[in-house]
DNA sequence: ATATGTGAACCAGTTCACAGCG
DNA sequence: CGCTGTGAACTGGTTCACATAT
């Protein structure tokens, strides 16, 4: 039960999933059921029977899933047994908002890295952070185990950055920057865009109709 | 062709939609074929032709779409012909980075009003807002027009928060915080959180397999 | 000739229904 | 008996194929 072509959607509900996991670990609950886990995550029992069953066979019939058990079975699946050491490109307003930010340590994620191309910036600490020039970025990455990038840059610079985080070997891009970026196959990049998801808001706000809706 | 039932998943791709004309129209080009905004966008042509045909004729037959023209049908189908008053909630670290992150207004989201329960926050200034107390909020609703509001205070606040947000009217939220908010029908809620999407990509890291991934 | 708009065909993802196990 | 795990049925979203317009 290694799968190796698990649908995308269900890859995305798989943090989801951990991140309830995680509460109820806190809250000392020992046995959920599907049935329990998806009226909390407003999911059906099924979906989530489904999708974990692409992993393995976590639950036990009669009784639910550990809660122990199914976080850790997750925490291995999403591989977040180990630390993951990022680069930030960009340390303008949005960079430095992104390295002050704490909300990424706790969860296993730290910028051990940014760089930027602006030279009044460069060698400049910021967040316990030294810039760097971008074109330092290959070497660095040989040296530490960078796997991640973290995409801050304007507009018009967003899909150069990409092009060489690519050639330096990156797999993986958490891209704020507001473009749809040109990648090759077997390069994963996530978009973040706020604006992106006003813009859906302010399409229900304007076309008046019933129903709420959610996103991941 | 006023439509009241739109599929979720094609709301989400018209501000990619809108953001492509937009930097088209910049470019000064005029007309664009969706054979080429398709290719731009990575999403097929047939994909968009009927995208867009849910909301109108708006192409023209062996030429293409108008640029021009696209670009205000789809303003004005997202409802982007105002300004959007937002009210941001919670001003801690985040809170901060979002109120001095300057993506929102050049696309007419203007954060209008902040809160914060902290009352060492409260009537302080950042970035040109004074926090005022959560109590406040309702009234500010009433005397100002802000239709938005973007959550960013701790998890374990985030679903009071949310309750006292829809109590007081809102029916549109961007959530920055991490849990899975029950809010009653006709709310939309639009959740950001970066971490999702960065164990999404040790996923992908970890599982070494082929193939690329994106999400909107 | 070229590109849109759209019903029909197709496919992926979700839900149903139930067998199997605790 | 309750809840998981899963093939089968279904749903809705995407792509195909072509009629239609310039």
């Amino acid at each position: 039960m290694k799968p190796n072509n698990i649908p995308e959607v269900v890859v995305q509900r798989l943090p989801l999933y951990f991140r309830a996991v995680e509460l109820l670990s806190r809250r000392k609950v020992e046995v959920i059921s599907s049935q329990d886990l998806g009226s909390f995550l407003k999911i059906s029992p099924t979906q989530i029977r489904k999708d974990l069953s692409y992993f393995g066979h976590f639950g036990k019939q009669g009784k639910g899933y550990s809660v122990n058990r199914l976080h850790k079975e997750l925490r291995s699946i999403l591989g977040l047994e180990q630390q993951w050491c990022m680069a930030l490109i960009g340390v303008g307003r949005l960079g430095r908002a992104i390295l002050s930010y704490g909300g990424f340590e706790p969860h296993g994620f730290k910028i051990a890295a940014c760089f930027d191309t602006d030279p009044k910036q460069i060698g400049k600490k910021v967040s316990n952070c030294i810039v760097q020039d971008i074109s330092g970025l290959e070497e660095k990455l040989r040296q530490s185990d960078i796997h991640i990038a973290i995409v801050a840059v304007p507009q018009d610079q967003a899909q150069r950055v990409i092009d060489s985080l690519v050639k330096c070997g990156i797999r993986s891009i958490l891209n704020y920057a507001p473009i749809c970026a040109r990648v090759p196959a077997g390069i994963n990049i996530r978009d973040i865009d706020p604006v992106m998801s006003l813009q859906t808001l302010t399409f229900h706000l304007t076309n008046i109709r019933e129903g709420s809706s959610r996103t991941r």
